[in-house]
DNA sequence: TATTATATACCGTAAAGGGGTGATTTTTAA
DNA sequence: TTAAAAATCACCCCTTTACGGTATATAATA
């Protein structure tokens, strides 16, 4: 008998689970909440579950550090993540923080199903979608460039609109060596003006 | 009694709403679908319905545009847009065409319940925050400048990194001429460098 | 220890930015 | 329907900033 505790803010998704899982003889949703701190109220309270359906946008804060609190105190809880954003940062921090599945919201509910015996079995499991955009931003992340701590400092005040005179000022140092970080992080991200160093970071993730 | 037609990728949604609306007397779902082309097709193949809930986001297009379509050829369906975004532009944009509901996929069950009822009276139904970020997004609307065709056109290439010289070139018009737009944008939006304008632009939802 | 990355700085040219003027067309409103 | 307003186009002058190339000292690294 797997024991299931479902946290997700969207009360009707969270019935749309239970009533596909209510079918499932061999699982038990033990509760559900819509907010972290209920949640945590129950986990502290109640004997251990195995597994928590954990949604990433939460009213009263994110899954992914709620993920980490958890698994600090209980780390025999398999959580598999649920959100509706497949976007490579979300799922790569969700796995370091120790989320052994990941799930989209518009996945099959036969997936809920294989992902929860899959994490109890203590394996992992990532939908197809998940899976490729995890390795996608793996890659890329090797693939770029390292901007040094210097670099971001002025990516950043230049994208507010900061000309170098100003970023001089901030930084006590001289206009020149603005201009010269500038021009590193123009090699670096292989862009000539403003606007496209603007853009590129970005799309990298930089801004 | 009231039919109701639910089109929405997340079929675990899907799921909760058949759950719940089940237990109403006078409301019959008769039919749901993941996908806007099955959804069109049903509509075109059968009685008419009562009322659509029609999430925004979908694999094959944009609630947006098969509401306009929907609207144009059943203008008697009622229909109540389901989005997990707050955001006042797509709110702006559904009930411009024609959508008399609009709920945010966190909502309570009941409301989904007091939408479709709303919206069959021949009422408008609009949860609380909807409302909220609604009038917020009119309100600046009417603060903002306007920007001509052209110099959104124009900001958009300035935003993609293009310099005044190529923007010439493709728009077959003279660099002063890009200038000057180019300073006309300044103005508008009260910013002095293309960084600046770049930032306001996306605050403003220009970009 | 040689190499690479980082942080610093200067020079000359190209581009952007600030001001203004003005003609033609298209939209809007009286 | 006609006058006013907005939009699109184009030019001038001048100043400031950005950009491209080059260079040096230092810190990190292999």
């Amino acid at each position: 008998m797997i024991s299931v505790y479902i946290l997700d803010d969207h009360p009707l998704f969270v019935e749309g689970i239970v009533s596909y899982l209510q079918k499932e003889k061999n699982i038990t949703i033990v509760g559900y909440s819509h907010t972290a701190t209920d949640c945590m109220q129950y986990i502290n309270t109640h004997t251990a579950i195995d597994i928590l359906l954990l949604d990433i946008n939460l009213p009263d804060g994110n899954g992914i550090d709620l993920c980490t609190t958890i698994k600090a105190t209980y780390p025999a809880i398999g959580i598999i993540a649920l959100s509706s954003h497949n976007q490579g940062s979300y799922i790569a921090n969700m796995i370091e923080q120790g989320a052994r599945g990941y799930l989209l919201k518009n996945t099959a509910p036969a997936e809920i199903l294989a992902a929860i015996k899959a994490v109890h079995m203590g394996d992992t499991y990532y939908c197809f979608e998940v899976a490729k955009s995890y390795k996608l931003t793996q890659q890329q992340r090797n693939e770029q460039p390292t901007l040094s701590k210097r670099e971001k400092e002025i990516l950043l005040l230049i994208a507010n609109g900061m000309p170098n005179s100003e970023i001089s000022k901030q930084l006590y140092i001289s206009i020149d060596t603005v201009d010269t970080h500038r021009k590193n992080l123009y090699h670096k991200l292989d862009v000539h003006n403003i606007a496209s160093l603007i853009k590129k970071a970005k799309e990298m993730n930089y801004l």
